[in-house]
DNA sequence: AAAGATACTACGACAGACATAGTACGACTA
DNA sequence: TAGTCGTACTATGTCTGTCGTAGTATCTTT
């Protein structure tokens, strides 16, 4: 069975999350199941993975966490947010055309057939 | 200026060399000169980088190594030329699915518009 | 003879992914 | 009400490929 490369994924992941925090604030839990959903079951991030990408993010300046009731009425126990800033948004973009100049090169050393 | 990602590319220099060595056997610095003119200049592979992974796929098996002269005559000075195993070939094809599978997933992440 | 291209080797630093482990709270279940 | 499951994290350390820096030595060209 094909695996996904946790070697392109390196340095993916935060453009993952980013990609999710584009459209709301969100925390880890959310965020990681949404990432097993858009990819079809085909990538489940790594507990440990997810979190010190929120750390490495907030300390570079591309989200910003609060805390929070999941409740509107403020019940249940407060949970930790992130929301993407200016320069995480310009972060993502950057990565977007970085991935599609990797994708290009890459594909040249890639054959179609078996 | 976008660079290419060596986060996606950590796992992919390897199979960059197994597809030129594919073709036929070659020795570092001629690789390095087919991955760089192969991808139109985008990707030039660092010598230690290169060096390296001579070292780890022969310990894994993917290559293997011979000393050879560089003219038929077998004047000039004998350089290290590695050629790919069955091992190699298999290695090659997985990641050659690998990257497929990967490119799917993360595509799901990356928006095309800016 | 000097410079530049070729052909390496050695060593160490770095960073992201990940394994392992543990804490704590809430909800549902027997 | 005790136990289990899902949620929501934190801490710590290991691993591995990449890359910076540096050095050696031969070959070719000017």
């Amino acid at each position: 069975m094909v695996e996904i490369s946790s070697d392109v994924i390196r340095g993916y992941n935060d453009t993952m999350i980013l990609y999710i925090l584009r459209q709301a604030p969100s925390y880890g839990y959310e965020i990681s199941k949404q990432i097993k959903q858009l990819s079809d079951g085909k990538y489940i991030i790594k507990e440990t993975t997810l979190y010190s990408a929120f750390t490495r993010m907030e300390k570079n300046g591309y989200i910003e966490s609060f805390t929070a009731a999941p409740e509107a009425d403020g019940s249940g126990k407060r949970r930790t947010y992130y929301r993407i800033t200016g320069i995480g948004q310009q972060y993502y973009n950057e990565k977007c055309e970085e991935w599609n100049l990797t994708k290009e090169v890459v594909e040249h050393f890639i054959t179609a057939d078996k």
